[in-house]
Parts: C-alpha cells; sequence; structure tokens
RNA sequence: GCCCGAGUGGUGAAAUUGGUAUACACGUAUGCCUUAGGAGCAUAUGCCAAUCGGCGUGCUGGUUCAAGUCCAGUCUCGGGCACCA
C-alpha cells in the first residue's frame, strides 16, 4: 500500500502537479497531506476559543460529570511538565466523557497567594498583585495552548477581593460556632530579625535571614478546631474511593489512640492528670514525666530545684526540631515533688523532660519502664526504678479517653500576601468579628511588604486601614453604637483559600454567596480531582470544612471529593528531580514550539506510564509519539474499501475499558496496535472515524481535524461483542505447565473437551513428551488451555 | 524504629479473575526507497547454546496440574510518619 503510495506521490513531484512546502524534503511525506500540528493546533484552538463548547450549563436529564484538578499556583516560571501531566489527566477524562454526552463542568482557577509573590515584592518593592495578574496571563495563553477543554468563564482567582471575600465569609462562619480561635502557643521566634518563622524557614536552629539561634515564644494565634471534626474524618475515610497510600497517610494523621485519663495526687495538694494507651500497666507507673511547656508546671516544682528547671525548660525551647531529631539522647531534670500513684499508692518522682510532648495527650505521661522502651531508657538514665508489675482492669483507675496526634490547624500568618483575617480588637484587645456586610476586608497598599519590627506582617503599615468602626451592642442597655477598633494584621494560611475553591467553580460569579445551594445540588460533589501533592494538608482541610458546612446546612453532602486520582512526578531525563539551579527542566512549551505540537506532548505524558508512578522524561520517546500521531494522520491519504471490523471492535473495548481504568498509558498503546493493524491491512472510512474519535481525549487538535475531513461527529464509538469473536481458537498444549504446542479448533468445537484433548495428546510436537506416560490432562475452557502432566 | 508502595529485556513498561511472560514504545541491527538521510517503509531483536534444546519476572523456600500473580521468610530501592506514651 505504502508503495504505491509512493509511486503516485512521485509521480505527481516530477508532473509538478501541487505545492510542494518543505524543500530539503523529497519523499512522500513533503508530497501528501501532511500533518502539520502546529498549524491545525491553532485553528482548533481559535474555533473552540470562539465557539466556547465546553461552556458548563445545568441541565437535566443528561448525566453531570464535574472534574478538576488541584488548582496552580502561577508562578513566574509559568507550566512546567507536572502541570501537563495532571491538566492533562483530567482533560482526557473530560472529553471521554464529553464524547459520552454526559453533562460535564471541567473549570479552572489560580491559587494565588504565597511567598514567592511576597519575596519577589520585597524585594523588588512590586506588587504582589501586579506580578500575580502577569503571571495569570501566562499560565492561562499557555493552557490554552495545550487545548484543555476547560470552561474558562468560571475561572477563579483566590487573591481576587470577589473570591476572598467569600474567604473571610466562610472564616466567620467558623469562628460564629467557635471553630475560630485564638490560643496561647509556642512559635519559632527570631529575636534579631524580631519575627515569627515558619518551619522551613529554621536552618539547623537558626533564622534563615540572619542565622541568629531561634526561639520558641508564646504567642497569640489563630486556630481553626479541626480536632472537633477528628473522629468523623477518620471514619468517612473507609468509604472514599482514594489511593489507599493517601488514605493510609490520612489515617496516621490523624493518629487516633484509645487510652485513658489518670488523675495523680502531687504531693503539695495539687492534681496531675495524664493520658495513657496502657491504663492497665499503672501498677508499673514509677515515675512521672511533664512536657517543658506543661501549663502549671510553676505550681508544681519545689523551690530547690526551681532554677534548675526554669534553665532546662528555656534550653528546650531553643532546641530545633532537627537538633531533637538528631540527639534522641533522654534529657530531663527532677522537679522536686512527688504525686502519689493510685494503684500502688507510693511516692514516685515527678520529672520534665523533652521526650514528652506539650501538644499531645495531656502533656504529662505516667512513666513505665518495664513497658516502654522511652520510659526504660530514662529510667536506666537517671537511676528510677523499673518494676515488672501485674496488669489490671483497663479502667479501674482512669476515664477511657480518645486522643489524636491531629492539631489544631494554626492559621495564622504574619505575612502581606494572604487573606485578611476579617476581625478586629477593641481597645483591650478582645476580638470582634468584621460584621459581613463590610466584606471584603481589602488587603491595603503599602510601599514595603516587610513584616515589621514587631513580627507584624506589613499590613500593619497601613495605618489608616488599621482602624475600623465596628457596631457593638452594649450588653446593658441593649443599645448598638459604632465602636472603634484595630485591625487584625495577620493573613489566613493559603490552604484556607484553597478548602472551599471546589464549591466556588459551581458558581463562580455568585455575589449573593459563596457558593449557590442550586449550582451546588446540580453539581457537587466533585466526580474526579487530580493532583499529586497536598495528601494531607489540602486533602484533610477540605473535607473539615465539608463537614462543618454541612452540619450548617450549606452543603448537602459530607465528603467533597467523590475519587480522588494522584498522579505521579515527572522527573528529568536523568531521573532526578527537575530543577532551575541542576539545569535540567524540561520546558513543555518549548516540546510544543519545537514543532511536535500540544497533542504530541499530552499524548507522550499519558503514555509514558501509569499516571500514579513517578516517571523520567524521555526525549526520545517523544519522538515516537509523534511518529504514531503523523501516521494516524497519514492514513487518511489512503481510505480503501476493506475491513477491520475484528480489530475495530476490539480497540474501541480496550480504549474504553482502559480510560475507565485510569490505564492511559495502555490505551495509547492499544491505539498504536490498531494503526499499525491499518497499516498492514489498509483502512476503510470507519476505521478511521473510530481511530479519530478514540484518539480525541489524548490528541483532540489532531483528532477533530480528521473528523472533520471525515465529516463525521466525535461521540465516542460502541463496540459489538459479536465481533470480538473469530471462527477458530487457538488451543494452547502445556506439558507440565509449560507451552510445548498450539492447536487450533473451530469456535464450535471448544465444548468438545474429549475431542480437544484427543488432538493435544496427538498433537506431533506433544507425542515427543508424552512417550512416558499421561498422568492426568487438564482442560481449561476459559484460558483455552490443556495441561498434561507426566 | 513504625506504616505503606515497588523490584519483569539494553531502556520506559504490558500481562485486568492463578492459565501462552515481555503487548506498545524507545534503542540497536539488516534491508528497501533515495544523489543523499538524523526522513519514511519493512524485517529481526529476553539470555545461553546456535540443531534438538536449556534458562528466565530481586533472592530462598512453599501451595498448585499451572505462580510475575497466592503464602512464609529475606534483600534492595522509593515514599510517608517519626520520642504521639
Amino acid at each position: 500500500m505504502i508503495k504505491s503510495l509512493n509511486e503516485r506521490c512521485k509521480q505527481k513531484y516530477f508532473d509538478g502537479d501541487r505545492d510542494v512546502v518543505v524543500r530539503d524534503n523529497y519523499d512522500i511525506i513533503c508530497l501528501m497531506d501532511r500533518y502539520e500540528p502546529l498549524k491545525i493546533e491553532e485553528k482548533w484552538q481559535n474555533i473552540w476559543e470562539k465557539e466556547k463548547p465546553f461552556h458548563a450549563v445545568e441541565k437535566e436529564g443528561a448525566p453531570k460529570m464535574f472534574l478538576a484538578e488541584m488548582f496552580p499556583y502561577p508562578s513566574g516560571a509559568g507550566l512546567h511538565v507536572g502541570h501537563v501531566r495532571n491538566f492533562t489527566i483530567v482533560d482526557v477524562l473530560t472529553r471521554f466523557y464529553e464524547q459520552q454526552r454526559l453533562n460535564v463542568l471541567r473549570p479552572f482557577g489560580y491559587d494565588t497567594f504565597g511567598l514567592p509573590a511576597e519575596n519577589y515584592a520585597i524585594k523588588t518593592g512590586t506588587a504582589p498583585q501586579d506580578v500575580t495578574r502577569v503571571n495569570i496571563a501566562n499560565f492561562r495563553k499557555q493552557a490554552k495552548r495545550l487545548g484543555y477543554a476547560i470552561d474558562w468563564d468560571r475561572e477563579i482567582n483566590t487573591s481576587d477581593p470577589e473570591y476572598y471575600k467569600w474567604t473571610q465569609w466562610c472564616f466567620l462562619q467558623l469562628y460564629k460556632k467557635g471553630l475560630a480561635y485564638q490560643k496561647e502557643s509556642y512559635q519559632w521566634w527570631c529575636p534579631e530579625d524580631q519575627t515569627v518563622l515558619a518551619n522551613e524557614q529554621v536552618e539547623g536552629g537558626k533564622c534563615w535571614r540572619c542565622g541568629h539561634e531561634v526561639e520558641k515564644k508564646k504567642m497569640k494565634q489563630w486556630f481553626f478546631k479541626i480536632t472537633e471534626y477528628a473522629d468523623e474524618l477518620l471514619k468517612d475515610i473507609d468509604a472514599l474511593e482514594w489511593p489507599e497510600k493517601i488514605k493510609t497517610m490520612q489515617r496516621n494523621w490523624i493518629g487516633r489512640s484509645a487510652g485513658a485519663e489518670i488523675d495523680f495526687e502531687v504531693m503539695n495538694g495539687r492534681r496531675i492528670t495524664v493520658f495513657t494507651t496502657r491504663p492497665d500497666t499503672i501498677y508499673g507507673a514509677t515515675f512521672l514525666v511533664l512536657a517543658p511547656e506543661y501549663q502549671g508546671l510553676d505550681f508544681i516544682v519545689s523551690d530547690d530545684a526551681r532554677e534548675t528547671v526554669n534553665k532546662y525548660k528555656a534550653d528546650a525551647l531553643k532546641k530545633s526540631e532537627i537538633e531533637r531529631q538528631e540527639n534522641r539522647e533522654k534529657t530531663g531534670v527532677f522537679t522536686g515533688a512527688y504525686a502519689i500513684n493510685p494503684a500502688t499508692k507510693e511516692k514516685i518522682p515527678i520529672y520534665v523532660a523533652d521526650y514528652v510532648l506539650a501538644g499531645y495527650g495531656t502533656g504529662a505521661i505516667m512513666a513505665v519502664p518495664a513497658y516502654d522502651e522511652r520510659d526504660r531508657e530514662f529510667a536506666e538514665k537517671f537511676d528510677l526504678p523499673i518494676v515488672e508489675a501485674e496488669l489490671c482492669d483497663r479502667d479501674l483507675f482512669g476515664t477511657p479517653k480518645i486522643t489524636y496526634k491531629m492539631r489544631d490547624w494554626l492559621i495564622s500568618r504574619q505575612r502581606y500576601w494572604g487573606c485578611p483575617i476579617p476581625i478586629a480588637y477593641d481597645k483591650d484587645g478582645n476580638p470582634y468579628p468584621i460584621p459581613e456586610e463590610q466584606l471584603p476586608v481589602l488587603i491595603p497598599e503599602v510601599e514595603d511588604y516587610k513584616p515589621d519590627h514587631t513580627g507584624r506582617s506589613a499590613l500593619a503599615k497601613a495605618e489608616n486601614w488599621l482602624k475600623v468602626e465596628i457596631p457593638v451592642k452594649d450588653p446593658k442597655t441593649g443599645e448598638i453604637h459604632m465602636e472603634e477598633m484595630t485591625r487584625e494584621t495577620d493573613t489566613l494560611d493559603g490552604y484556607a483559600c484553597s478548602s472551599w475553591y471546589l464549591w466556588r467553580y459551581a458558581s463562580p460569579r455568585d455575589n449573593k454567596h459563596a457558593w449557590n445551594p442550586e449550582a451546588i445540588k446540580y453539581w457537587e460533589p466533585i466526580d474526579y480531582y487530580c493532583g499529586g501533592d497536598h495528601a494531607v494538608a489540602h486533602l484533610l482541610y477540605i473535607r473539615f470544612w465539608c463537614k462543618f458546612f454541612a452540619d450548617e446546612g450549606y452543603l448537602p453532602f459530607r465528603e467533597p471529593i467523590k475519587r480522588l486520582l494522584y498522579n505521579g512526578y515527572i522527573n528529568a531525563p536523568d531521573g532526578k528531580k527537575m530543577s532551575k539551579s541542576k539545569g535540567n527542566v524540561i520546558d513543555p512549551l518549548d516540546v510544543i514550539n519545537d514543532g511536535y505540537g500540544a497533542d504530541t506532548l499530552r499524548t507522550y505524558e499519558m503514555f509514558i506510564g501509569p499516571y500514579d508512578q513517578d516517571a523520567a522524561w524521555d526525549p526520545r520517546s517523544v519522538g515516537g509519539v509523534y511518529r504514531f500521531l503523523n501516521r494516524c494522520y497519514n492514513l487518511l491519504n489512503n481510505i480503501i474499501d476493506t475491513d477491520n471490523v475484528v480489530v475495530r471492535n476490539k480497540t474501541i473495548k480496550k480504549v474504553t475499558e482502559d480510560i475507565h481504568r485510569y490505564n492511559f498509558n495502555t490505551a495509547v498503546a492499544a491505539l498504536m496496535e490498531y494503526v499499525n493493524e491499518l497499516y498492514k491491512n489498509g483502512a476503510n472510512k470507519t476505521d478511521l472515524i473510530v481511530l479519530a474519535k478514540l484518539l480525541k481525549p489524548f490528541a483532540p487538535h489532531l483528532a477533530s481535524e480528521m473528523l472533520e475531513k471525515l465529516d463525521s461527529d466525535d461521540e465516542w464509538p460502541k463496540w459489538n461483542d459479536k465481533y470480538l469473536i473469530s471462527d477458530t481458537v487457538e488451543i494452547i498444549v502445556q506439558v507440565n505447565g509449560k507451552l510445548r504446542s498450539k492447536i487450533s479448533i473451530s469456535q464450535d468445537h471448544l465444548e468438545n473437551e474429549e475431542m480437544i484433548i484427543d488432538l493435544a495428546l496427538n498433537d506431533e510436537k506433544i507425542k515427543k513428551y508424552i512417550s512416558s506416560g499421561v498422568k492426568k490432562t487438564i482442560f481449561v475452557k476459559k484460558a483455552k488451555l490443556v495441561n498434561i502432566v507426566i
């Protein structure tokens, strides 16, 4: 077939019977209607831009399908190949369901608050608003260049006041119910820079900016009470259609422990409550240990020991996380105080040690060195008694108690580029919520974006903005008067902004609700959510908010994400993580503009391997996929009268089922096999229409072009099982489980076991293996296999 | 230390319910076409022997007519948590 094509084209060329576009290419490809991805892609992207085929509206009849990726942080560097993998997975599913005529919603947005924009602002004085605007424009342009089936009318941006107004509204709902609250907590603090530092800004116990030793400082911070939902968050994990890996990580993160709280009387009349998972070991409790930050430690310490304890406490607070991890040698000091073990009635000493954590349980433990390795280490070092006592009933001395590793979610950030917390303080420092009608609390404009010397965000520099009038009800007279207050200058953790955006997608321009109840009912919860990060943070926070807003009557479901696809990373060709400093970054836009086009890039990233595994970029394989798409297109040049009905139906089945299983790599492989077959046999119009339809989720531009040339719609094809059965069947003949021969029988004889075994035993190749006699024969109809045991 | 994953050709990987190991692609080799090829097309390609055949899914065993797949043990790599009482 190719030869004849070649002949014809050569002739045409020598007749001068057409435009020859490419000068340095003399042979058949240039003479045929040639695959020119950049041209085709521009054409179809213009059509999609104009006709908006992905614009979604609620309509009765067709079932809905809502899909999205984890919205990106629009960095200055633009899209990277990891984004492309993530977005393309969503796009393949979007188009797959669109072609099956489901009512599909696939929106897009930008997670724009964050440190890079703020650091850039501090360095250059450029407003983060401006940088963000430029970066979004670039991201949008690049996403459009990849041909994604996005409803661009639903774009959202978390730093848009129209958006963060509702983030603040969400905060106020949580505040009203006591789930947003202030608490003193220890934070990393640099005494030189006079600022709070995030964990990742502390390097080797020192400030990343000035190198001064950091310490822990008690500060008032805002928290969301996620622990209120710990039990439900844990319980509901079971029913989620999420990867087991993520479910396990969330379970571990929540870290439920069933135990008991037990009171110990201190000799000076006070009381210490400990948490233990082993209340049955209480007879072996030979001392108590308190965390250095233990509340009320001062009331327990004896006067003799006070100085030592205070020094130990100060040292412990200075210790960095890294130091704590590196040096696990037990340290601690005696408080000089004793408590009574309620089981043995014995007097036991009370210690302070940093191996006990203030944030877990009650910050105090009963040490049972006979049963607990850590307690034993401590006991050995400080020469404390180790008693192999008998076990008792679990609830004899304490009250049952469930404890979680998960802590409440600290949301205060001393940063400029975030959503302002809608709170103001009266002159006594009492917090008041900003009334909803005053929302949004806009981010003020400032000159300098650096945090100030009091450790407050740059918002504190906007003097006019700081003052606000809040209506206050007099508790005695009931009268309402306006009172001048000072605004909160901390901003919200960026994760707050992304904890509700999936609901905003349902009605992104609604200016009366955070999310429209009718739209929510129609579209949510999301059917497919795809990402490769945030296994415990974002994906836990969004579940927490969902349960809260369901309780408040704003959401008709308690789990926001039905199915989660967690994709792997794409590494550099050398197998290492891509990074600017290593100079091994592959820019997806370069791949496109080199002439491969978006379709090749998309299809390659689906073909690269299982979607949930990490993969290394291979530039040579990109070329292989490009060749494949070329071959698809070139088939249009030679449509003949033939019939590939069997392989066509097989391919429809395989590709359909593979996409349902997210086996995108094998779906592409099946299309390659199909094309190879069509090259061998020739292809008719139906063969090619099916090819284009099946190809469209992966290479939508090329497929659209093919379908236009073939004068066909894009409706997903169906297969017919009757074509999948061929007239003759191949029977595998094994001897002792090893393949030794194959025999061919007609389909009708598949029921006739006796005949098949007889054929197998008399097969020429088999005879020599079974001369010593046959012990038994097994026929498996389903596997079309005979096994002869000798 | 604890909890998850994963180990298959020269390479990325297939094998969906225990039933033909290595689909598809890359790479390589040879040929065709060509003034020319870093294009296109065709054929071959797990390893050893080069004829029959033997060996092959990290390793050692086990279950089974039959094991990449199930079981026990073990090694290596990757990820998560990490003094959570």
